[in-house]
DNA sequence: CAGAGAACTTAGGAAATTCAGT
DNA sequence: ACTGAATTTCCTAAGTTCTCTG
């Protein structure tokens, strides 16, 4: 690409979107503090002037989606909530399926928020109704009587539940059998218990160690200080953010409830008494009886229990975290900057409930009102509040298994699986646009070589009170090195901070393409590497392409796709532990491919030696063994020479010290046979065993042990005096397959050490490719699907052997 | 037209529970 | 039956996407 495709395009929309860049490009750079000067903001945008307007209006201005909420909305504020609010809802349910209808339909009305007003909504069946209430409109005496019946949660009391209006129905409802069109309202009828509030704080008096006093605190005080008491030991603890920010709070609310207070400075603080009374509960814990847990868990059970389902469209459906988040320090993941912060408690004055109309609103908690009851049957949420660290809304879904979740996961899928018949011609396109002559859509095109060739995700823009992680469209050019003629290195901080690290060729015409963005105006490495993409321009694109394409739907395509075709290794002939390998091993590269990490467990290092101990051990065998053989039966040396051949890894040294380990543990074994046989003795009112008897192993024991030493140790070699050669030859076989299965664990152990399967196997494939698997290669699903996975994809269940993605 | 907000999906780690080997 | 490992469940943070708003 030269300067010279400049075109004709106004002014106005030059200078706004190199504005933009410059300002996105400064942001950039300010946040990193770099050095870099005006200079490369200005010049920044000077290669962008030459863009064709009429293709860049194609991309940033799309047709606005006509929908009745946007003329609706602006006229609604003076007119009756029954009004305004159905007529734009029954609108959206009106409209065929498809990108318009859910933007009608979801866009709430923004009156119904604030609106306080009685009016009914038109009861007209079918219809989708909002409105909203005050939080104290539901009388309490029939509150109480709704209570008291269970219908949310046992089938049998459907009377109560039909009372309301509705027909609990017991029957599994297979909503993917109907042909349910999409973008209307959510559900029609909305039953639920509401939320679940974590106990009150109980103080446990315990002091602040500070300069070498004791204070003890108020509760409010003390409950922070015990927060931080808690995460003593974790990496959060010696994290200086986090210490900071904690204190910062801590220092807050010392002012507020104990002023003139000494504690002025963290590093003076001490927690050990806190922490010991924490590690004291844990240990009362710990210690309770088998029947005393059971009991603690039943009073768990029957609090939770009304909270565990609700009722949808007359169906019961699991409610997923139905609890309110508990306060805390908040764990940001990474270097965040807020992580350490209080988390404050939730009240009820702060949690929206959303219900179904004309049902009975759950009690908010003694003494308190829901901060606002509303009947929006186009969102799915059961109820909400705002979190205060970062603003965030926090909601109450119903459960991965529902039905709700699951026809959202199938379209999902479904979509994925649509792009199977676009993705060569959408492939070809973006190829083709590697070489446009238009900045935006030459970035756009490598953005999107990224990000269906390496399953990166969109990467929306962050701010400064957030960890600073990337995505493809907000790597800075710090981000990647480039090899000629065609390699790049990619270094940095995904989602949750976990890096992606990858070298990899790639398409020639990306690696000119990437360079070019890298050095084209000048830029440091703090700029963004695209500065002419947007997540939303991208996606805008992407609509064009396919219908509800977006960037995210590229990693549901590939990591399905590529786990698809990564199962044609399963062997036919195999085991069924070879086949769940062959799962297993494409599972794995699909969670490579979506850089699924996970952090290596502190024991694993550990669990690896002993492995290969166990290894060594059953290798030390088969030497016995061999060597057995060889001596008894010297001519079978010519027949089969593996026999002669030196077990790999086994060295004397490590037989040695085997040996002796060996004998240190058989006194151990020894001993406590020895106890827990004269333990037994004694419950049967007999004499215990003489000393001398376990003196006598013991001393057999030592002797083995000075043997091994002076190296006059002779080793059984674990077969029968007479076996027989044939016998000796199987005994070596097996050992052979056992030594083979703990490789194989060894080796899967390793790969699994840093690869978590999990996230792509609930999240990225689709089940169906499994499902499908199962049945034809007749591995029982429970084997690869856990009851959770079962359950989630109920839905998926019908498909047969023949079903491809 | 960027920025905020709402709603929903995706994510890794901790805690709880189950499993497997001795 | 006891342990330590593996698996499952819980928890909640951190993304994406789309809409609304000033």
């Amino acid at each position: 690409m030269s300067s010279s495709d400049s075109d004709g395009a106004p002014l106005s929309v030059k200078l706004a979107g190199s504005a933009a860049a410059r300002r996105k490009a400064a942001s950039r750079r300010a946040a990193a503090s770099s050095s870099s000067s005006s200079l490369t903001a200005d010049s920044s945008g000077s290669e962008e002037d030459n863009v064709p307007l009429a293709k860049r209006s194609r991309l940033t201005s799309l047709p606005k989606k006509k929908g009745g909420s946007s003329s609706s909305s602006s006229s609604e504020s003076d007119q009756p909530l029954s009004a305004k609010v159905p007529a734009s809802k029954r609108a959206a349910a009106a409209r065929p399926a498809g990108g318009a209808a859910r933007a009608a339909a979801q866009g709430r009305p923004a009156g119904a928020r604030a609106a306080n007003g009685n009016a009914k909504a038109a009861p007209a069946a079918k219809k989708p109704r909002v409105k909203k209430e005050p939080s104290d409109a539901a009388p309490a005496s029939a509150a109480k009587a709704i209570a008291d019946r269970k219908p949310l949660v046992k089938a049998e009391s459907t009377a109560t539940a039909a009372s309301n209006g509705s027909e609990v129905s017991d029957e599994e409802y297979k909503w993917w059998l109907d042909h349910k069109d999409d973008g209307g309202p959510k559900w029609q009828t909305l039953e639920h218990c509401g939320v679940l509030f974590p106990p009150e704080y109980e103080p446990h008096g315990k002091p602040l160690g500070y300069k070498g006093a004791w204070i003890t605190m108020p509760p409010e005080v003390e409950e922070v200080a015990t927060f931080f008491a808690g995460v003593l030991g974790t990496d959060h603890a010696e994290n200086k953010v986090f210490q900071a920010n904690f204190f910062d709070d801590f220092t807050e609310l010392l002012g507020k409830h104990m002023p003139g207070c000494p504690i002025k400075e963290f590093k003076h603080c001490d927690f050990s008494r806190i922490r010991a009374h924490l590690d004291e509960q844990t240990a009362k814990r710990k210690a309770m009886t088998k029947a005393e847990k059971e009991a603690a868990k039943k009073e768990r059970q029957a609090l939770e229990e009304r909270y565990e389902f609700c009722i949808l469209d007359g169906r019961r459906e699991k409610v997923g975290n139905f609890r309110i988040e508990p306060p805390g320090l908040f764990r940001g993941r990474g270097a965040h900057p807020k992580t350490g912060r209080l988390k404050r408690r939730v009240l009820p004055e702060q949690v929206t409930i959303n219900i179904g109309e004309g049902v009975r609103v759950p009690d908010p908690p003694p003494g308190h009102r829901w901060g606002e009851v509303q009947h929006d049957n186009t969102v799915t949420w059961l109820a909400m509040w705002k979190e205060n660290i970062n603003g965030n809304t926090k909601y109450v879904f119903l459960a991965a298994g529902s039905s709700l979740k699951g026809q959202s996961d199938m379209r999902k899928f479904d979509k994925a699986r649509n792009l199977v018949h676009n993705i060569d011609a959408i492939r070809a396109q973006y190829t083709k646009d590697l070489k446009s002559e238009v900045m935006a859509e030459r970035q756009r095109a490598t953005a999107l070589y990224l990000i269906d060739r390496f399953a990166l995700r969109a990467g929306n823009e962050k701010g400064d009170d957030e960890a600073d992680t990337v995505g493809c469209c907000s790597l800075r050019c710090e981000h990647i090195k480039l090899e000629p003629p065609n390699v790049v290195h990619f270094d940095f901080l995904g989602k949750d901070s976990i890096r992606y690290e990858r070298t990899t060729e790639v398409d020639k015409q990306v690696w000119k393409n990437l360079r070019l963005f890298r050095r084209g105006p000048p830029k440091t490495s703090s700029d963004m590497l695209f500065d002419r993409l947007t997540t939303s321009s991208l996606n805008k694109h992407l609509q064009t392409l396919m219908p509800g394409l977006t960037a995210k739907v590229f990693r549901t395509f590939n990591a399905s796709f590529v786990f698809q075709q990564q199962l044609r290794n399963t062997p036919s002939a195999g085991t069924e532990a070879e086949k769940i390998l062959a799962y297993n091993r494409a599972n794995r590269e699909v969670a490579v491919l979506c850089n699924h990490q996970r952090a290596v467990s502190k024991g694993f290092q550990g669990q690896m030696t002993r492995i290969e101990d166990r290894l060594l051990m059953v290798r030390y065998q088969r030497k016995l063994l061999k060597d057995h053989l060889l001596e008894i039966a010297p001519e079978l040396k010519k027949k089969h020479p593996e026999l002669a051949e030196p077990e790999p890894l086994l060295t004397d040294k490590w037989i040695k010290e085997h040996l002796l380990a060996t004998c240190e543990l058989d006194r151990e074994k020894a001993r406590k046979k020895f106890e827990r046989d004269n333990e037994k003795l004694k419950e049967a009112g007999e004499p215990p065993l003489p000393d001398d008897k376990l003196a006598e192993q013991i001393a057999a024991i030592d002797a083995r042990e000075a043997s091994i030493q002076d190296g006059s140790y002779v080793a059984e070699p674990g077969v029968a005096k007479n076996a027989t050669t044939d016998k000796i030859l199987e005994k070596i076989d097996k050992l052979g397959q056992r030594i083979a299965n703990i490789e194989v664990d060894k080796i899967e152990k390793d790969e699994n050490k840093t690869t978590a399967l999990s996230t792509s196997k609930i999240n990225y494939i689709d089940p169906r490719i499994s499902i499908a698997w199962c049945k034809k290669y007749d591995v029982p699903l429970e084997k690869i699907f856990n009851k959770t996975l079962r359950e989630k994809f109920t839905w998926a269940l019908g498909v047969d052997s023949a079903w491809t993605f």
